[in-house]
DNA sequence: TTTCTTGCAAAGACTTTGCATCCAT
DNA sequence: ATGGATGCAAAGTCTTTGCAAGAAA
């Protein structure tokens, strides 16, 4: 989704919540924004956060992380390391690969498997709701060292 | 696995390792071993163990059953909730259909979607290690309510 | 003004660990 | 007697929240 788009997205969310928009906030969005591709941790979201405003601190950055999961613009993901990390809303789903090693982050879709999924909700009679697919492994460079 | 098997399995490691056993672990194991086909939290493992002998503490269980893990005898999972469960150790791999409602938990094989997660490993030329699979969904006894 | 927001510090929810004491070998 | 095991309490991690003070609207 185009930056601007989810922009929109989240002044509509906040405009029917009567919520506020502050200096701070205008500062984390956009810098959330600007890790297009990325999965921030909330501390390292925050680091980037104090190079533009050093005073900004830790619950704002929490809080404006929860709002933009809530207006549904960012999407909250629970790896292995039991972090939460964060990543802009993107239009198609995707699963992860992820590098054991160094962390790096492959992201990927499969229909097979999203159907194989909703075969294998339906044969036990589960009302399908969300599902979790994260492929652990050691990336290309990291095999190398 | 047989739970024979799990309880040989258990004492070569305890011997190589020289490793003691205690009252407490014993009743420990017992009780974690009869919990068959479940996904315990650690808590509950401790209800249960207290019911045999009241004076056994969290920490103890706690140790235990990272000793049941390190001997490969029981799985750690971390499923929605944010708590760690346990499971015996089966012999086939198997992923996880999670009511979001009443928590139970249907156990499923499926190779195909197995055979995909090492294709797209392959693909994205990662050495594939682990994976985690888990559907989130409401159960059929659920949808009536 | 009124209501939302911020930042700090404190509280939670779990998980891990230090340590004196206890117990199996 | 040794060295591992236990229980308690305390320390870690990370996530959430209460509250007084500060900004939007």
């Amino acid at each position: 989704m185009k930056i601007k788009l989810l922009h929109e997205k989240l002044n509509n969310y906040l405009t029917k919540n009567r919520l506020k928009s502050t200096k701070q906030r205008d500062i984390i969005v956009e810098t959330f924004f600007e890790t297009q591709g990325e999965h921030v941790k909330i501390e390292e979201l925050l680091e980037l956060v104090r190079k533009k405003n050093p005073q900004i601190g830790y619950a704002t950055v929490y809080r404006t992380l929860m709002l933009l999961v809530d207006a549904g613009v960012a999407h909250q993901r629970h790896f292995h390391d039991g972090q939460s990390r964060f990543e802009i809303e993107s239009a198609h789903h995707h699963d992860h690969l992820i590098c054991t090693e160094c962390g790096k982050i492959v992201e990927f879709e499969n229909n097979t498997i999203e159907e194989i999924q909703e075969k294998v909700a339906k044969k036990n009679k589960y009302n399908l709701t969300g599902h979790k697919l994260e492929l652990y492994g050691v990336c290309e460079d990291c095999q190398k060292k």
